[in-house]
DNA sequence: GAGTGGTCTAGACCACGCT
DNA sequence: GCGTGGTCTAGACCACTCT
């Protein structure tokens, strides 16, 4: 992986899943520690190698290392601490409340919803289905569908659709196995881990159903977020659309 | 500012506008580059001095000032440009258009809209207006209401406070001569530079003066962004609500 | 005490923008 | 050709965690 003529020739390249010659050292040393990290060399919540080894593993100085395993942190991909080591990241509770789940109440309270599993139904795709979901032709798609309760009230009714093939059995046998928090289920049963989403939100009014399960008239004006999840290397694997009613809550973001 | 005794004890410490041994020194750099910008040592669109200069000015490394400017610019306070230098950031419609204005097209094109200024008084704060915006006893703010264009049409009716203080004769003499982007406005001619922002979401039913000016029935769902616009140094110095009709249009959002 | 990440320095060369 | 930021290295010491 060295290319200047910067320092005296020493070790020959040995960790070669990472193609040489693209890019700054550091981002080759960045996205080759992603690479193993899909591939499950290094799993959610175990700790990497310190910065001294994957220096030789990778054949660049620590500094380079550092700078690689800054810009994860700072993408929340590991978590560093100091005296103990890096770690990758986990989805824990606590990262789908403050990373996940950016809704909150009016006093600024975090709290993660309960839920109840209304469906949960292998099917072939919409058209629409296929296309967020980026879905390979006669691909399938695991739908479920269900509501959450903050502050003990229903507030939100929630779409979830995924591909069948990363998620063969989810929901069996019984849909009501699926836990609160999936993300969580996606990366430690299914391997599968989401590292992104994009948001989209709109005002809309509530339709029959959504109205009935929110116990609140047709017509009422519900939050529409619609999120596309991606793993660590950007492939959307999750289709969420959720109607969540506003009264007492809201999405809290930051812009900067 | 030097501490350590890893280094020959050499010049004195010549820019004292920090506060010595509070935390890492490149975390000294970083706010005390922050604080000559807030003071107008530094103006928004003007070069900073070079990363070596200000190594001499703040008596640390070169390194040292490299980490403060790569936090500072990944806080979108300073531009960098190789083979340039490094720049204050200023507002320019780009910056608004893309940092601070969230609403695109559902096809996902960004534009800036046009407004058209309703009202613009003078007057006693609300008690809401006085605690978003910190206001001190007998403070008076400028209270602005505006109906904004998205493809042609109406599409966000927004209300503007900001102190009277720190804007004392914005709108004058006309309201007309209010420009589209006010973040500029605040930068260029009262000094005021706008760095972040928080905003809160809910979908809430069109009032009958916001569904006239929408053009929407009563009743109709709007996206509801409530703004709290800060400066360098975090003080409150706007509070802006806006109601969206997010048909054709969205706030789009990234969660990592 | 050993091992880890956190901070800081010093110096090299590269890539870019300008004149 | 000069000055700028961008990359990379090497090595020092500090602060923290665990045994």
């Amino acid at each position: 992986m060295r290319r200047r003529s910067n320092v005296a020739e020493t070790a020959p390249d040995i960790a070669t899943l990472t193609r040489p010659g693209a890019g700054p050292l550091y981002a080759q040393v960045h996205a080759g520690i992603i690479q193993r990290i899909v591939a499950g060399v290094w799993k959610p919540g175990k700790l990497l190698p310190s910065e001294g080894r994957l220096a030789e593993e990778f054949g660049v100085s620590q500094g380079t290392v550092r700078k690689a395993l800054d810009a994860l942190a700072a993408e929340n991909l590991v978590l560093r601490q100091q005296g103990k080591g890096t770690f990758v990241a986990a989805h824990t509770p606590e990262r789908a409340l403050f990373h996940f789940f950016k809704i909150i109440g009016d006093d600024g309270s975090h709290q993660l919803p309960t839920g109840r599993i209304l469906s949960c139904a292998r099917r072939r795709p919409s058209q629409e289905e296929t296309q967020k979901l980026a879905l390979a032709p006669g691909a399938k798609v695991i739908h479920i569908q269900r509501v959450r309760d903050l502050a003990g009230r229903p507030a939100i009714v929630e779409k979830v659709v995924v591909p069948a093939r990363l998620f063969p059995d989810l929901g069996q046998p019984s849909p009501d196995t699926l836990p609160n928090t999936l993300y969580k289920l996606y990366e430690e049963k299914y391997g599968v881990t989401v590292a992104q989403a994009i948001e989209r939100l709109r005002a809309v009014a509530a339709r029959k159903n959504e109205a009935a399960l929110l116990n609140v008239p047709v017509g009422a004006p519900l939050l529409e977020v619609e999120r596309i999840a991606l793993t660590l290397d950007r492939t959307p694997v999750e289709w969420r659309v959720s109607h969540c009613d506003t009264r007492g809550h809201h999405y809290l973001a930051t812009v900067v």
